[in-house]
RNA sequence: GCCGCGUUCGUCUAGUCUGGUCUAGGACGCCAGGUUUUCAUCCUGGAAAUCAUGGGUUCGAAUCCCAUACGCGGUACCA
């Protein structure tokens, strides 16, 4: 039996959207799971759609991802690191690629599309097409005006005489050889994620499979490639759903078997649309941006489309658990609203797992785009300041984007009414009375003692019963906030110094 | 228009293949209460789906069948 062989082949069109990462990530995980390789291959055969520098983002992102393929394009570095067999690739800078089945770029397979696409034509299977655009257009507009399928009329198929065809041939006339579709045809195949589906042949057009300028259609490319690849299971997009008939008559054309196919269900707006741009970010680089942790992204995304079920009801799964549980035909059909308020929630449940030396690390980033950050003294800058912070902050986020924005006391003089410190019906000399009261009781204590435990003792003791009496004047003299971490936290991190300082000032209030 | 796919709380979903244990379970969000002031965390509880609608099969249907509606996708020398 063959081997399994799964591939994530994407379009240099920018950067690498999030419903594109999770198609890697159930290609990834089913790679893992069922032992297949897993190929990332290149599909770049439109021109004028190419975007300089998406091809090394992808790579990027999907090392991000932690999204490790077997074969393939690599960029240079990983390729010097574990891989033997190299073969230069010259269509993307620092990108290389490894693997017997090379090369994994379709811009530098034409001439391989063009040999079967010939191969076609020979057997009957397809044709040369002269007719313009022009041409097509208006038939296009007469059958849509006359309530009926846009297809090709098949003119250069019925009305062209061989001579004629030899003749254009050779004067090179512009043309493209299209898919000849048998007619009265039921294709019929099983899905992995869908079961059975039928398609009417009479219902799909003549697709081009080789355009004018000698590249391949996607349709003409994904066969060849993922037959020649020994790709066992395609599993992509349902937007390809409709072209599946298209990709099965050309493996019967062509005498080869087709693999598996399981189109994923799509992730929708919240309007149930295809997710998309204009209703928020659908570039992964976005998210991280926001400060979203990756494993809260890829857990996310998991999640969209497909769960473990066997009544389980954890939500929050590391990778290795996603590959032990992962299942295709577990996945749905129907698409998937992407719910940022769930990945929020996600995102705060591995936040609050990270250790402090972590949560300081990829907050800092943060922390430096931040006006308040970058104005504060530099005592307040330090990484042992940071990481006190970050203790008091890490339950309060939900993405790292957030990070001291409802805490900018910890960085900036504060300035507040005087009404802010009295609590509830409290007098102005009952408020001022225990201000002076917590100053005494922290100038008793020793900068070594100056704990988070030791301040909450102290300080819980000297309120004794009428806890909001004491409490609140104090939190509110050190943040200036009606709401805010609590005051033992707040001086904590302030530090004794500041923290009297603060009093102080509120006491002449 | 035509073709295809889909449809369980607002959202992600369990349950559907192998009808009864489903007066439909969980999670997010929301609301309320509690925990050593406020916020957050944490805990407890609550509202929330006549299983798209209609018809059938059956003693019995979210689960099987048919129809309809709605939504989405495709309908390019784009992927």
């Amino acid at each position: 039996m063959n081997k399994t062989r799964v591939r994530f082949a994407p379009s240099p069109t920018g950067y690498l959207h999030i419903g594109s990462l999770r198609t890697v990530l159930y290609d990834y995980l089913f790679a893992k799971k069922s032992g297949a390789d897993f190929i990332l291959r290149v599909e770049d055969t439109d021109r004028k759609r190419y975007v300089p520098g998406s091809v090394e983002k992808l790579i990027e992102s999907l090392e991000w991802a932690g999204l490790k393929w077997d074969e393939g394009i690599f960029t240079q570095k990983e390729i010097a690191d574990d891989r033997a067999t190299v073969t230069e690739s010259v269509s993307y800078p620092g990108t290389f690629e490894a693997g017997e089945y090379g090369p994994y770029v379709q811009s530098e397979r034409l001439e391989l599309y063009r040999k079967y696409a010939e191969e076609l034509v020979e057997k009957g299977h397809a044709y040369y097409c002269f007719c313009m655009p022009e041409r097509l257009e208006e038939l296009r507009n007469q059958q849509s005006a006359a309530k009926q399928a846009p297809m090709y009329d098949r003119y250069c198929l019925t009305d062209l005489s061989q001579e004629e065809i030899n003749k254009k041939l050779k004067e090179e006339c512009p043309h493209v050889i299209r898919l000849k579709v048998p007619k009265d045809e039921i294709i019929e195949f099983e899905d992995v994620v869908r079961g059975k589906v039928k398609f009417n042949t009479n219902t799909t057009d003549d697709q081009v499979l080789l355009k004018s300028d000698g590249f391949p259609t996607y349709h003409l490319a994904v066969v060849v490639d993922d037959h020649l690849m020994n790709i066992t299971h395609v599993i992509r997009g349902e937007e390809w759903l409709p072209s599946t008939p298209k990709h099965i008559i050309l493996y019967k054309a062509l005498g080869w078997e087709p693999p598996k196919f399981a189109h994923l269900p799509l992730l929708l707006n919240p309007d149930k649309t295809k997710l998309s741009k204009r209703q928020g970010d659908v570039a992964v680089e976005d998210y991280t941006a926001k400060g979203y942790l990756k494993e809260a992204i890829i857990n996310f995304v998991a999640l969209l489309g497909w769960n473990p079920g066997d009544g389980e009801t954890q939500e929050i799964f590391s990778m290795e658990e996603l590959i032990e549980k992962f299942d295709l035909s577990r996945v749905h059909k129907a698409g998937a609203v992407f719910d940022i308020k769930k990945l929020d929630w996600i995102n705060s449940e591995y936040i609050k797992r990270l250790s402090l030396d972590e949560l300081h690390e990829k907050a800092l980033p943060f922390f430096e785009k931040k006006d308040f950050y970058i104005n504060a003294p530099t005592e307040r800058k330090t990484d042992e300041y940071l990481k006190k912070v970050l203790a008091i902050e890490q339950e309060r986020l939900a993405k790292l984007s957030e990070v001291g924005e409802s805490n900018r006391f910890f960085f900036q003089d504060i300035d507040y009414a005087k009404e802010l410190l009295k609590w509830k019906e409290s007098s102005e000399e009952d408020t001022k009375a225990s201000l002076q009261k917590t100053k005494d009781v922290l100038e008793k204590i020793s900068d070594s003692d100056w704990t988070r435990e030791n301040l909450q003792n102290l300080l819980m003791e000297a309120a004794g019963e009428k806890r909001g009496d004491l409490l609140w004047p104090l939190r509110a003299s050190l943040t200036g906030e009606q709401k805010s971490p609590s005051p033992f936290e707040v001086a904590w991190v302030l530090g004794k110094d500041e923290s009297l300082k603060r009093i102080g000032r509120a006491i002449e209030k």
